[in-house]
DNA sequence: GCGACAG
DNA sequence: ATCTTGTCGC
C-alpha cells in the first residue's frame, strides 16, 4: 500500500476553519508544480506499452538479436505504461464509499473501496478535509503502490493553490493529478462553449489565487463531444503534485478513451456506485 | 453588501 | 454529491 510519508498532512477534520487553511498553505508550500513523474507520460496512453508485440513488430530495431538490444531497445521505446489510481466516490446518508481502481494501460490490476464515516459538511475549497480522509482509508486497503493518482476534484486550481488533488499527492508525495467537472476558480485564456474533442486552453490565476495573476494553475480540456446536441462540457484539469500543467493534460488526455472522464475515474466512479449499493443491502 | 463556489 | 423514468440516437 502506498505510504502516507507526510502524516503531518492528514486533513483533521476537527480543525477550525482557519487552521484548516493554514495547513492547507503549508500543504501547497511543500507541492511540486513541475514533472517529477518517474515514468514516460507518453506511456499512459491506452494504446501505447503494447512491449511484446512491439518486440515482435519493430524486428529491425535492433541489429543483433544475441546481446539483448533487440529487446532492450522495444522496452526504452515502448515502456510499462506506469500504474494509475483512479479515485471517486459515493455517497450515503453521513458516510463515504472510497473506490481506488488501478489500471496500467488498459489493464485494471486492482480495485478496492472503503467505507468512511463523514464528519464535515462539502465547503468549497475545504473538499479535502471532508473527502482526504476517506481517500486514504480507501488507499490503505491497497496492494499496489501506482505511480500516477488521479483525483475527483481539483490540484492547483484552488484558493490556496491546494485542492484535494494537491493535499492527497503532497501526504503520499506521489505525482497527482485532479480533474474536475466544474472549475473552482481561475479563468479560461479562451472561451469553452462547442468546441471539438482534443481542444484544450489554460486555465490562469485570477484574484482569488494565491498564484500570480496570469500563472497558468491548470487547463480546461475538452475530453469529448459531440457533433450535435447536448454540448458536452470541458474538464478542468490541475497539477496535484510532481507534474507540470501541460504534463497533466497530456496524461488526462491519454488516459481519456473515447469518454468525458479518463478511464480510471470512470472505472472507479462505477466501482463506487456498485460498492455503494452493496453496503446499502447489508 | 454582492457574487462565486471542486464534490 | 444525491433524489430519479423515460427517451432519443448511434
Amino acid at each position: 500500500m502506498p505510504d502516507v510519508v507526510r502524516p503531518e498532512f492528514r486533513p483533521d477534520p476537527s480543525l477550525s476553519r482557519e487552521a484548516m487553511e493554514a495547513l492547507q498553505r503549508d500543504v501547497a508550500a511543500a507541492a511540486v508544480f513541475e514533472d517529477d513523474l518517474g515514468f514516460d507520460p507518453a506511456a499512459v496512453r491506452l494504446d501505447a506499452g503494447q512491449r511484446s508485440l512491439a518486440t515482435g513488430v519493430e524486428p529491425a530495431a535492433g541489429a543483433d538479436a544475441t546481446d539483448g538490444t533487440n529487446t532492450a531497445d522495444a522496452a526504452a521505446r515502448f515502456p510499462d505504461p506506469p500504474l494509475v489510481a483512479g479515485i471517486d466516490q459515493a455517497f450515503l446518508d453521513d458516510r463515504a464509499v472510497s473506490a481506488v481502481v488501478v489500471t496500467r494501460g488498459s489493464e485494471v490490476v486492482e480495485r478496492t473501496y472503503a467505507v468512511s464515516p463523514l464528519d464535515v459538511p462539502y465547503i468549497p475549497g475545504l473538499l479535502s478535509f471532508r473527502e482526504g480522509g476517506p481517500v486514504l482509508d480507501a488507499l490503505a486497503t491497497l496492494d499496489a503502490e501506482p505511480d500516477l493518482y488521479v483525483l475527483d476534484g481539483s490540484g492547483r486550481v484552488h484558493f490556496r493553490e491546494a485542492g484535494i488533488a494537491t493535499h492527497v499527492g503532497v501526504m503520499l508525495d506521489a505525482p497527482a493529478v485532479g480533474v474536475a467537472k466544474s472549475l473552482l476558480c481561475g479563468r479560461l485564456e479562451e472561451e469553452p462553449d462547442g468546441r471539438p474533442a482534443g481542444w484544450r486552453t489554460p486555465i490562469l490565476a485570477n484574484g482569488r489565487v494565491t498564484a500570480p495573476e496570469g500563472t497558468v494553475i491548470g487547463y480546461a480540456y475538452q475530453s469529448r463531444q459531440y457533433d450535435t446536441n447536448p454540448v458536452i462540457n470541458p474538464l478542468y484539469v490541475s497539477p496535484g503534485h510532481r507534474v507540470s500543467a501541460e504534463t497533466t493534460v497530456d496524461l488526462v488526455a491519454g488516459l481519456c478513451d473515447g469518454y468525458k472522464l479518463p478511464e480510471p475515474t470512470r472505472l472507479a466512479d462505477s466501482y463506487a456506485d456498485d460498492a455503494k449499493r452493496e453496503v446499502r443491502k447489508g
